[in-house]
DNA sequence: CACTTGACCTGTCCGC
DNA sequence: TGCGGACAGGTCAAGT
């Protein structure tokens, strides 16, 4: 489940990878792809050069010479995945070609073909992700920027700012106001349950019953979280892959993420699963009251 | 208004 | 072996 640590992973080898190639060509799926984008998506991007690769969230911006950016939220199961010609994954047909990882695969949704024959793959087994093109300059206008939160791996984003912002849902528990992308911008499933054992606050507890000294602990736990996925490469619990097709290793670091029935690293109790804020969620009964 | 739940999907796993 | 159902979770719409 692509989160900031994974999308920011994506990212990066993207800007390796794509900027300053051109698109010679793209196909899709269905127009399910691209939601409220302009209808002829392949004609908007026939000779757009990928100029830059940002980060918001969870989302990924590529900036095109055409001053339109291609916005991709990988949501769950979302891949991007970029293959040379000279690659042996390149192209279906392989005689072993679910092994190697060959693509495009039965999940690839989008193809963008670059002019030097190389291509991005978006892939989505789920088929929850999309793709959006719209003009660069209309980005701050979309609802969802408008609310999102501060970046919490941003040197602005101090503690007191994160104090400041969950406090304002009070009546929540704290694991639903981690999740809330207008709380703070990139937190899913694995990371908050992650930073909530760091910080030992049980993921139920209401955000008002938490006190600052315990917020501001949340907040380093998370900042630490997730620049040691990055670090990893990334969380691949079963279909996350990074821009050249590798899975990161953050999963096995994870202290209490996936892992009920075996024991706390603190205090050797067994972890156990439950269910907070509609998600599957993983606690030391012990360590987190 | 504040907060919670359901819908969107499909592959995988579990029990019978 | 096959089948039904639960489960996985990011985000938004709908419900309480």
């Amino acid at each position: 489940m692509p989160e900031l640590p994974e999308v920011e992973i994506v990212c990066m080898g993207l800007r390796r990878l794509i900027v300053g190639k051109t698109v010679l060509s793209e196909s899709h799926d269905s127009d399910k792809a691209f939601p409220n984008s302009p209808g002829d998506v392949g004609g908007f991007l026939l000779g757009a050069t990928v100029v830059s690769v940002r980060r918001r969230a969870k989302v990924i911006l590529v900036d095109l010479s055409t001053r339109y950016t291609l916005l991709v939220h990988l949501k769950m199961t979302g891949q991007l995945v970029y293959v040379d010609p000279s690659d042996e994954r390149f192209g279906a047909g392989h005689p072993n070609a679910s092994l190697i990882g060959a693509l495009p695969d039965r999940s690839t949704r989008v193809t963008l073909e670059f002019c030097d024959g190389s291509r991005l793959f978006f892939n989505d087994q789920r088929k929850f992700g999309w793709m959006r093109l719209i003009p660069t300059n209309e980005i701050d206008t979309l609802e969802f920027f408008k609310r999102v939160g501060p970046e919490p791996l941003d040197k602005a984003t101090t503690a007191d700012v994160f104090v400041a912002r969950i406090k304002k849902r009070l009546g929540t528990t704290v694991k639903a106001a981690l999740l809330d992308q207008s709380v703070i911008a990139g937190v899913g499933n694995i990371y908050a349950d992650e930073s909530l054992w760091g910080a030992r606050i049980h993921p139920a507890t209401r955000v008002k019953d938490v006190s600052d000294e315990s917020l501001r602990l949340l907040f380093s736990e998370l900042v630490f979280v997730l620049a040691l996925s990055i670090e990893k490469g990334g969380s691949t619990d079963k279909t996350y892959v990074n821009a050249e097709g590798k899975k990161g290793s953050y999963i096995k670091f994870a202290r209490v993420f996936r892992r009920e029935k075996q024991p706390c690293p603190r205090c050797s109790t067994e972890i156990v699963k439950s269910r907070v804020a509609g998600r599957g969620t993983h606690t030391c009964p012990v360590c987190q009251k």
